[in-house]
DNA sequence: TTTGTTTATCGTAATATTGCAATATAATAA
DNA sequence: TTATTATATTGCAATATTACGATAAACAAA
């Protein structure tokens, strides 16, 4: 025992936990922030941006591709990262929707 | 080597990625959507809702409270949890914050 | 007091995540 | 062709998470 009783549970919430899993490291949310901060989606320096090796960065970003946070084009010789905007409206509507049933209660 | 490098990274990306990690397990989603199912905050039967073991859902709901997503109050013999608005507050606005920053570029 | 009920903590085994050196792959430039 | 540059993969050690049985703690009821 020790791992995940993912099964338990529905696929839903199996999904959205996935998206918070990738989001609940500090570097992944360096990078989203970084796509966030450069203009355009032309990247390709995240390895000078971010204090971590290669080999780790490279796996964050596999992580924030898998859960669909990111997109990844090539360009050249460059990859192109940008953030999948789907991604976040799915993630704004999950809690746009809890807001509203917080608004049916007192606490 | 194997442990996270939290303090390379801003309070900030630590603080929004330990929310997110609170949200990381099906279980804490189930628990969450449970709170938001019934009427009342008054509660006390969670452990009879989830397919896990009793400690298995303190230990959850200890995350989710350390985490501040849930708030517990003593109600007599039983423990009243209820949601945070607070915390989801906080979340919906960062979401909101890069929705704003996405619709300033192109994809 | 003793009993039952509810929640928390301890201890531990199974599994997952994190980080990086070494290496591989892919594409371009010389 | 041979560099050079950018990214991915492999393998492994260190650490963290998950789950639960056993047990404890707190408290109400009998």
């Amino acid at each position: 025992m020790g791992a995940s009783k993912s099964e338990s549970f529905s696929v839903e919430q199996n999904e959205i936990a996935n998206l918070f899993k990738a989001l609940s490291h500090p570097a992944r949310i360096a990078i989203v922030d970084y796509l966030l901060s450069v203009d355009s989606c032309i990247c390709g320096d995240i390895v000078n941006e971010l204090p971590l090796a290669q080999p780790t960065i490279s796996q964050h970003l596999k992580e924030l591709k898998n859960a669909n946070i990111i997109k990844g084009t090539i360009e050249g010789t460059a990859i192109c990262y940008c953030i999948n905007p789907d991604t976040i409206d799915k993630i704004e509507n999950h809690f746009s929707t809890i807001g509203h049933k917080l608004k049916n209660k007192c606490c």
